[in-house]
DNA sequence: CTGTGTGCAAACTCTTTGCATAAGT
DNA sequence: ACTTATGCAAAGAGTTTGCACACAG
């Protein structure tokens, strides 16, 4: 997977490709990577997590979400799909594609593509 | 207006409120708005940029927008529809409502409902 | 061996905060 | 007068960068 993307598969890449991609689709901040990294005795650098998560990101492996300020997460869903954010938590969640959809776009302004649509449905407690 | 939303109105809100809301819809950084009111011979500080924004943004008078990390964007279009965001120079722009529709939005997980739905249609270079 | 990746700490950007001063009512 | 807002500079969070050392091929 990382030969494909042209990229070195080194102790730290490895490692961290496989905490983001066994266990199913997840959503991860960096920082959450990193302490989940550290606690299984991966000993990798917050440097070293942010430069593998571009670089995976860069090579179509993961997506960034834009929530809000600050934070960026990083998706291992890279299909076309939206997202639950669960404000309170700080929790993404996938919706499936097929249950919404988003009709009546308009067109873009002269000169400009659309290169992606993200909906972003924000969740409270009841 | 100030006044209704319990601000007071010192130099500083009006002048602010003024360069916001006298020219129509604005989509602006903390940033953009204190150069323009620095440019404007308004002399606020930053810190005073922030804080009112947030004021008028718990008032109900702006809306703010979750583009990408780090920059926040405050929409003095308070009403409900979606945005257009041109990439390349960072600027976001309306998209009536009436042309765009979010369709078969799922329920919620148990105990949650929603917020608020964001749809960001992201646009490049042709 | 050679080049690319990593770790660390320092730098950077955007945003928030604490506290003395200034301004509104 | 009394209270609330402002300005400044410093602190904070998240992210990035530069450079010496380590590791993959």
């Amino acid at each position: 997977m990382l030969r494909d993307a042209n990229l070195r598969p080194t102790r730290q890449r490895v490692a961290l490709a496989e905490l983001l991609f066994a266990k199913g689709d997840r959503h991860l901040t960096a920082e959450q990577l990193h302490e989940e990294a550290v606690s299984n005795n991966v000993p990798v650098s917050l440097a070293t997590v942010y430069n593998t998560l571009h670089q995976f990101t860069e090579a179509g492996l993961l997506r960034e979400v834009a929530v809000e300020g600050s934070k960026t997460y990083f998706d291992t869903n890279t299909s076309n799909h939206y997202h639950f954010f669960y404000e309170p938590d700080g929790v993404l969640m996938d919706i499936p594609t097929d249950e919404l959809n988003v009709q009546g776009l308009p067109e873009p302004p002269e000169g400009m593509v659309v290169s992606r649509v993200d909906v972003l449905v924000r969740l409270v407690r009841e």
